[in-house]
RNA sequence: GCGCCCGUAGCUCAGUUGGAUAGAGUGCGUGGCUACGAACCACGAGGUCGGGAGUUCGAAUCUCUCCGGGCGCGCCA
């Protein structure tokens, strides 16, 4: 609708140019929007406005020369100058007429569009340690994150959704201990936990498996693996893992990890998928290591200058790329740092070809930007070619009280918790209602005991309500074929804003798909709610003459249709009854 | 100290590539089921858009400054 407006006004301005009128070379922009309050018409324009300020004009009287060169069009019923210079349209019932026409034909599609033209995006998101089960922080970034994949999928880019499994460093190393710890206890040992060790109580489990499946093949002492500790935490947990690893060797230590690791991503894999997130990829960290190929992007930046040696550690100059400083991949003991396997990482998918790479990270994580474009830089790709989306926490409150959340000590709401008490629907329109920069109160509370108060319901209401309607026809009956409808018969005010929040929808998730902003399809859907409930309050569909139903019925179908594709691109389903 | 994010109704939040009289949900008050689902609807009260200055036809939106909150500034991940 507003494509067929501004080409008329195009138009107008070429005809007016053409007479000598007007000149607008080198001018700005001017906006065809959706006008916010019915008063001023369906669609309006500030082209004048624009326009008057480039050449030095009157706005209104240049608007009045523009709407007089409009071509005519069966779209509009009248225009109006209004304000400072605003030209504002009022569509007439044709427009409405095809537009139910336009979502009856094109279905679960509309709504889709091209504006991404095929540019081949990544988006990698949640990408956890798999250390332990995903809380209710990774729900945010995963409902955002899922959500962001299908509206850009919607609007025309060729998108694919990965999880980077950070399954290699001392976070692993970590786990592996705090397993072997839980399966000495099991094997009679007395263990002193130690602090910084993951305490949750998935650990007992797959320590149990691990007692189950091998015996006391990795059993040992625990007076001397415990024996003097330093008591600084980290130092502790090192010295621990070093003794483990003398005491399983290398086979049990991979063994081991590789248990938990096996473990704890199956059930993320699972926890998602119940989640409605799926990934195209599950890209692993410790794939990069084992195959080499952090190895070669080293030698690649080391020989291409990038890299140099100070303090025994190589640093890589990202400082020539805009970052703060330069940061180190490969430490004074060797061993890489995270930042390395980060480089090989996105060096990876580069290669694969992608245009775009998004990568949302969580608020934590935000200081890591700059050092991830220089890399991009430094790889000779433009840094615009990777966009950093900073999730922000979400923070929990119970009982009014502000929950405080910690991996190690297990004391965390998990994803799965929320999930069964409040139901994935209501928990990820909760999440994507919020846009992702704005810090998040959760209350759980609310969440869990107030759960019908989630908007997640009003909106799947209307969807329900609808279905429900088609269903009393079919059990009164009532034959309706609505390809006799005609919507041009729609003229009550509830049937006119149904209709204008309809066309506004491809707008929508074209918006959402530009600004990464999925919770704007979540509002769209209540707007759209709204309507419908208060059309549905406000007039009878069936139960009145047949031209009248018939014009009613393709309206409603028409927003049933358009309900269940908003909430399909936000994860939410739209039942047929509730 | 430096950097990024945020500050809008009692509460939770939209609106920010400059547009017309700043919106919604919730809470509070009043009213509406003998028609298709009351998990709904209608009406009402509620605001110095954190404070101040600037840019211009026009600022919640852009610039500067101050205040308040979150996060980051590691040979951790």
């Amino acid at each position: 609708m507003l494509k067929e407006i501004r080409s008329l006004l195009s138009i107008a301005i070429s005809s007016l140019e053409e007479e000598g009128k007007l000149s607008s070379k080198n001018a700005p922009a001017f906006r065809v929007d959706h006008t916010r309050q019915k008063g001023h018409g369906d669609i309006a324009s500030n082209v004048a406005l624009v326009l008057a300020k480039h050449v030095g004009t009157s706005p209104r009287g240049l608007a009045e020369q523009v709407v007089q060169h409009l071509p005519p069009s069966p779209l509009i019923e009248r225009t109006e100058i209004a304000g400072p210079g605003f030209i504002n349209f009022f569509l007439a019932s044709e427009a409405w007429v095809r537009l139910v026409q336009e979502i009856r034909a094109t279905g679960d599609s509309y709504g889709s569009s091209n504006i991404g033209t095929g540019e081949r995006v990544l988006v990698e998101f949640v990408s956890s340690n798999p250390t332990g089960p995903l809380h209710v922080g990774h729900g945010r970034g995963a409902a955002y994150g899922d959500a962001l994949v299908r509206v850009l999928r919607a609007a025309g880019y060729d998108t694919e959704s990965e999880y980077y499994i950070n399954d290699a460093g001392r976070q692993m190393d970590i786990l592996a201990l705090s397993i072997w710890l839980r399966y000495l206890e099991l094997c009679g040992e007395t263990v002193h936990f130690p602090e910084g060790a993951y305490r949750g109580d998935y650990i007992f489990d797959i320590a149990a498996t691990l007692h189950r499946e091998d015996g006391a093949a990795h059993h040992h002492s625990a007076a001397e693996v415990m024996d003097s500790l330093p008591t600084e935490i980290d130092a502790g947990i090192d010295l621990l893992i070093d003794r483990m690893k003398e005491c399983v060797q290398k086979n049990g230590f991979s063994r081991i990890q590789d248990l938990g690791s096996t473990a704890l991503v199956a059930d993320i894999q699972e926890d998602l998928a119940h989640f409605g997130v799926e990934f195209d990829t599950w890209f692993s960290e410790k794939s990069l290591v084992v195959s080499g190929t952090l190895d070669r992007m080293v030698a690649k930046l080391r020989d291409s200058g990038h890299l140099y040696e100070k303090d025994d550690a190589w640093w890589f100059r990202s400082s020539d790329f805009g970052d703060e400083k330069d940061r180190v991949v490969v430490r004074a003991n060797g061993n890489h740092t995270y930042f390395a396997t980060d480089i090989a990482y996105h060096m990876d998918k580069l290669d694969r070809g992608f245009d775009q790479l998004i990568n949302i990270w969580g608020a934590d994580h935000h200081g890591y930007i700059g050092r991830m474009k220089a890399v991009i830089a430094a790889l000779n790709r433009d840094p615009d070619h990777l966009t950093v989306l900073v999730v922000q926490f979400a923070a929990l409150y119970r009982g009014g009280e502000r929950v405080a959340m910690s991996t190690r000590s297990g004391e965390f709401v998990t994803l799965r918790e929320l999930r069964q008490e409040v139901g994935a629907d209501a928990a990820r329109f909760f999440y994507v209602l919020r846009k992702p920069e704005q810090h998040m109160d959760f209350d759980l509370d609310l969440a869990k005991s107030q759960s019908n108060d989630n908007p997640v319901y009003y909106v799947q209401y209307a969807h329900a309500r609808i279905c429900s309607v088609f269903r009393q026809l079919a059990e009164r009956g009532i034959d309706i074929d609505l390809r006799k409808a005609d919507p041009g018969l729609l003229i009550e005010d509830q049937e006119l804003d149904l209709l204008r929040s309809l066309s506004r929808y491809p707008e929508v998730v074209a918006q959402a798909a530009r600004n990464y902003e999925p919770h704007q399809v979540a509002y769209f859907t209540r707007e759209l709610a709204n309507d419908f409930h208060a059309y549905y309050n406000a007039h009878p569909f069936i139960a009145t003459e047949e031209h009248w139903r018939l014009a009613r019925l393709s309206l409603v179908d028409a927003t049933r249709q358009v309900l269940a594709n908003a909430l399909r691109l936000l994860g939410v389903s739209a039942p047929q009854s509730m």
